[in-house]
DNA sequence: TCTGGGGTCCTAGGACCC
DNA sequence: TCTGGGGTCCTAGGACCC
């Protein structure tokens, strides 16, 4: 009976969505929220008071994520605001990732309330709706909150049904159901399409999906140049991306950004601040035990204009301080010491040190004095040798060569 | 009284190499 | 003799998503 929803070729794919997820944890914690407009917000006295999310009580009045939250006040005047409690949340995800687990090996977390699910292999757990269908009672019984989800033959097609029956919903979406459910929506409701990309397509006159599965590719690439054939083709149902589980651990960069209190030119303010963002990247890399070969900084000065700087490195690094060198270097360059509202340091080209392999035996020389001779030997046989020394002497240690004339040089002069 | 913080992917130009 | 064309790397910015 129920074998006959999977087909022969082909995949099933779900996608869960939570509803309201910060919202539905903070009710699953406290019951008496429940019914009532809640919103979880920054802090409104260090202006960052926006709306993050926000119950569905809420929602009814008009607040919505990112608006201010004294704008959402006005809407809303009873709004219930609570600091977003993330260890909650990350529990309550961990759980939820947990039941789907149960269900398939083929899960892929995309965020932390939302995923990825391949169950074309389930058919003896049954019928797909019958499997979302325990999924969500068990979400909702056992954790007490609402997720949706949706059914499709693609990553692309689960995603949008997930989206269109909200809460609790439940929203098959086949190829044949395209024409009726998919096509009539205005193209800025399509994942992947936001504002400018929207505006792009309607001075076209493209405006329902529907238009955009029909428009001439050639037509669309003139617009949106490559992008418009991807979105061409997932507006016509097609996207053949797999779900993929390790997905997850093949992060490339980890980052640190942080509004001041007030705009600001004043270096003690800035120095602590860069610390601190140095600081919160090392401890993130050491939870996931990588390192990155790149550091970028974000200055985002008062009028919001915002720029990015970056360096690529020769080496790995990890710690605080090879990190605040780096980007308190890009700093001193590119600062144009006008105040300063926000500062980010990222780490970019970052990976787990298990897939380092040869780099990391450099960057465990931990004594300072051991470094400085070690990034005084890189620059010396960078300008010698090229760009990327260590690329080659991995290769050539790789193939189990015997040493080249290049590898004793480099370890004579770092001897030295 | 101006819109946070965490990411990914793509593009485009210049440098450089062959 | 006089300037092609392909490829990669680096950097900065933009668009998008949650």
């Amino acid at each position: 009976m129920s074998s006959k929803w999977y087909p022969k070729k082909g995949r099933v794919i779900f996608h869960i969505d939570m509803n309201c997820f910060y919202a539905s944890v903070e009710m699953a914690y406290n019951p008496k929220l429940k019914g009532k407009p809640l919103a979880i917000a920054g802090n409104p006295e260090e202006r960052k008071g926006i709306i993050v999310t926000s119950s569905y009580e809420a929602r009814a009045k008009g607040v919505k994520t990112t608006m201010p939250l004294w704008e959402a006040r006005k809407l809303c005047p009873n709004l219930i605001v609570m600091r977003p409690n993330f260890d909650r949340y990350r529990m309550a995800s961990k759980e939820m990732f947990k039941m789907l687990a149960d269900i398939t090996p083929r899960v892929q977390p995309v965020s932390i309330d939302e995923g990825y699910m391949d169950i074309s292999g389930c058919a003896d757990l049954g019928s797909p709706p019958d499997i979302a269908e325990n999924l969500q009672q068990r979400i909702k019984t056992e954790l007490d909150l609402p997720c949706s989800i949706g059914i499709a033959p693609n990553k692309f097609l689960a995603k949008m049904a997930s989206d269109m029956k909200k809460p609790m919903g439940i929203t098959v979406l086949r190829k044949r159901d395209l024409p009726e459910k998919l096509w009539p929506l205005p193209v800025g409701e399509m994942y992947g399409i936001g504002g400018k990309t929207a505006a792009k397509l309607n001075s076209v006159a493209i405006n329902t999906i529907g238009e955009l599965a029909t428009t001439d590719v050639y037509q669309l690439k003139q617009v949106l140049g490559i992008n418009g054939e991807r979105l061409r083709n997932r507006a016509n149902g097609i996207d053949t991306r797999a779900v993929d589980p390790d997905a997850v651990h093949e992060f490339k960069s980890i980052g640190s950004s942080q509004t001041l209190p007030n705009d600001t030119t004043s270096e003690a303010e800035i120095r602590k601040l860069m610390h601190a963002l140095a600081d919160n990247v090392e401890r993130r890399l050491k939870r996931k035990n990588a390192a990155g070969r790149g550091v970028q900084l974000m200055i985002r000065y008062h009028d919001l204009k915002t720029i990015t700087r970056s360096k690529k490195l020769k080496i790995y690094i990890e710690s605080k301080e090879d990190i605040l060198h780096v980007a308190n270097d890009l700093l001193q360059k590119h600062w144009n010491l006008e105040p300063i509202r926000l500062l980010g340091i990222t780490v970019q080209d970052a990976e787990e040190k298990q897939h380092i392999a040869h780099q990391l035996d450099l960057f465990t020389y931990e004594k300072e004095a051991e470094k400085e001779k070690l990034y005084s030997v890189i620059d010396q046989l960078s300008t010698k040798y090229g760009k990327n020394p260590f690329k080659k002497l991995n290769k050539e240690q790789d193939k189990n060569q015997p040493r080249t004339s290049f590898q004793k040089d480099f370890l004579d002069d770092y001897k030295r």
